[in-house]
RNA sequence: GCCCCCAUCGUCUAGAGGACCAGGACGUGGCCCUUUCAAGGCCAAGACUGGAGUUCGAAUCUCCAUGGGGGCACCA
């Protein structure tokens, strides 16, 4: 039905094929990334499949974060769940009759056989088989049943059956995969994997070969993990006498605290003692923006060459390669993406920033407005890395019950509770009597303070900062008072001098 | 156990036989700036896993070893 002859000439169809099996994962995030950078390098479509035909696995909460989590990375599909296409349905789960279908056709040609082995029988083979120190693996015990026999169990199973592969028995299978040029494989080794499952629905060998063909698919983008079921797949596409897409295994990203892959176990710690994110979710609640998340994503298994490291998607489709991906694994490198967050923040319109920030203060129970936050943003653009940091950096200028400081807290160093005392009065004097309350003004009056007490600018500045934020770290003193305005400030100062005596 | 993949600073990477006593970035350390914290500027330490080949010449090619990873389901 699809006439290629010259597979590279064919347009670029490529496929992000989740299954809907729980939250999205960071890695998965990568390989859809991949393929979307892919389809819009070569003007080709991304097409979204969702695999899901793994009933007991299934997780309803699994589709909405998949495609929310899509979208907020900026990655959208041209083809599949909401959207439609000319080569639907998208969900596996519609697509059951035409599985059989091609199922069954493998059977009549002899090139798939019915299987009536009970899960018990193949739990029985694989234990001899590790008793025996053999290879795990299906003993293709109904490959070569009689036909009275065949008759017999199929009675006597009332009909349950699964459909396995035929695989060559001898001889090898060559794939050849875009970054890592041909693997060969020894058929001897290969299973007889099951196509059909008893349940009527296919397992991934028999989906992704159907719906790849079918969905005119002309590169297969996923990860390594497939690398020892591609030749399978590759007979498979042999046997069903279709031409197989052009493949390419992307790498793994792996566990920055251990070994192995990065999985959703290794959400521990960090050495530094940080929750290490795992999820998409997780990295949207820990408030780091999508941009950031994409510019990282693409400088882990790829890069960008010149000696870039921060780019815009319009510069990465523009510049992406597969032959450029990396085949070896990674260690995921969560500093990194701090950094890089802290860039995105630091560039982004201070507008665009409030607006970001308005839903982290909120969700932290601050009542923030957004021209409130504007004023904000300036003080704590260039100090935060994630969104959350603003939380801690400016939330004094928000809360409604300011919790001060401990008093001792107020007490700088080479100072006594008196002396400090003594001078948080001064500079209460003078704000109040201050013309007007911008922070230049503040300033002027309390460096003039610094010298007739002959203190450190440092003592002063610091005591009225723990004195007006309560906090040792905080935005520049005076823009923060400025914002915080005259009433608060002056009475949080007040606070402070009362908690000294 | 068997099969497969991979291998450059702590980490992410550049490097496709001579331009490499190996470049960039994060992180780390130091200095400068400075009211704290950042940001910014400057500087520094830091790697071709090992061994055999091939070659006039190897981080780059080949082989072996080692190490790391992936896979061996009626899960994807």
């Amino acid at each position: 039905m699809f006439d290629v002859s010259e597979n590279g000439s064919l347009p670029v169809r490529v496929r992000f094929a989740p299954s809907p099996t729980g939250p999205f994962h960071i890695g998965s995030a990568r390989t859809a990334l991949f393929n979307w950078l892919f389809a819009r390098h070569h003007g080709g479509t991304f097409i979204l499949r969702i695999e899901d035909t793994d009933r007991k696995r299934f997780d309803p909460d699994a589709m909405p974060l998949l495609l929310d989590g899509l979208r907020w990375l900026g990655l959208e599909w041209d083809e599949g769940p909401e959207v439609g296409g000319e080569y639907g349905p998208y969900f596996q789960s519609e697509r059951s009759a035409l599985y059989q279908e091609w199922a069954e056709w493998l059977v009549e040609h002899d090139l798939a056989y019915r299987c009536y082995c009970t899960e018990e029988r193949l739990a029985e083979v694989r234990e001899r088989q590790k008793a025996a120190r053999q290879d795990p693996g299906y003993d293709r015990h109904c490959r070569t049943l009689a036909p009275e026999e065949r008759a017999r169990l199929h009675a006597e199973r009332g009909g349950e059956h699964v459909i396995r592969f035929k695989m060559p028995l001898e001889g090898t299978t060559t794939v050849h995969d875009i970054l890592r040029d041909d693997i060969t494989f020894d058929n001897r080794r290969l299973q007889d994997l099951v196509l059909l499952k008893s349940d009527g629905l296919p397992t991934y060998h028999l989906a992704n070969v159907v719906d790849d063909h079918f969905m005119a698919i002309s590169h297969i983008l996923r990860a390594e993990e497939w690398i020892s079921s591609a030749p399978v797949h590759k007979n498979l596409y042999a046997a069903f006498g279709w031409e197989m897409p052009q493949i390419a295994h992307l790498p793994v990203i792996l566990n920055p605290s251990g070994k192995g892959k990065l999985s959703k176990r290794s959400a521990g710690f960090t050495e530094g003692g940080r929750k290490v994110p795992v999820l998409l979710h997780e990295f949207q609640e820990a408030g780091y923006v999508p941009e950031a998340i994409v510019n990282f994503l693409t400088n882990v298994g790829w890069s960008f060459g010149d000696d870039r490291e921060v780019f815009t998607v319009e510069e990465t489709i523009a510049r992406f390669d597969l032959k450029r991906v990396n085949p070896a694994g990674s260690v995921f490198p969560v500093e990194k993406l701090d950094w890089l967050n802290g860039v995105y923040l630091r560039d982004m319109a201070p507008e665009r920033l409030a607006a970001l920030l308005q839903p982290v203060f909120e969700r932290a129970g601050y009542r923030a407005e957004l021209d409130r936050l504007t004023q904000v943003v300036p003080l704590i653009q260039v100090r935060i890395k994630t969104l959350n940091d603003a939380l801690d950096m400016a939330g004094f200028l928000f809360t409604e019950q300011f919790v001060p400081a401990p008093p001792e807290q107020l007490v700088p160093k080479k100072m006594d509770a008196a002396a400090t005392r003594a001078a948080l009065e001064r500079a209460l004097e003078m704000l109040e009597g201050l013309p007007d309350w911008r922070a230049e003004t503040q300033e002027a009056a309390m460096r003039a303070l610094v010298e007739e007490m002959g203190l450190k600018a440092g003592q002063l500045f610091g005591a009225l900062r723990v004195a007006t934020t309560a906090q040792a770290v905080s935005p520049p003193l005076f823009e923060s008072m400025e914002v915080l305005g005259r009433e608060a400030s002056l009475a949080r100062i007040r606070l402070a001098i009362d908690s000294l005596a």
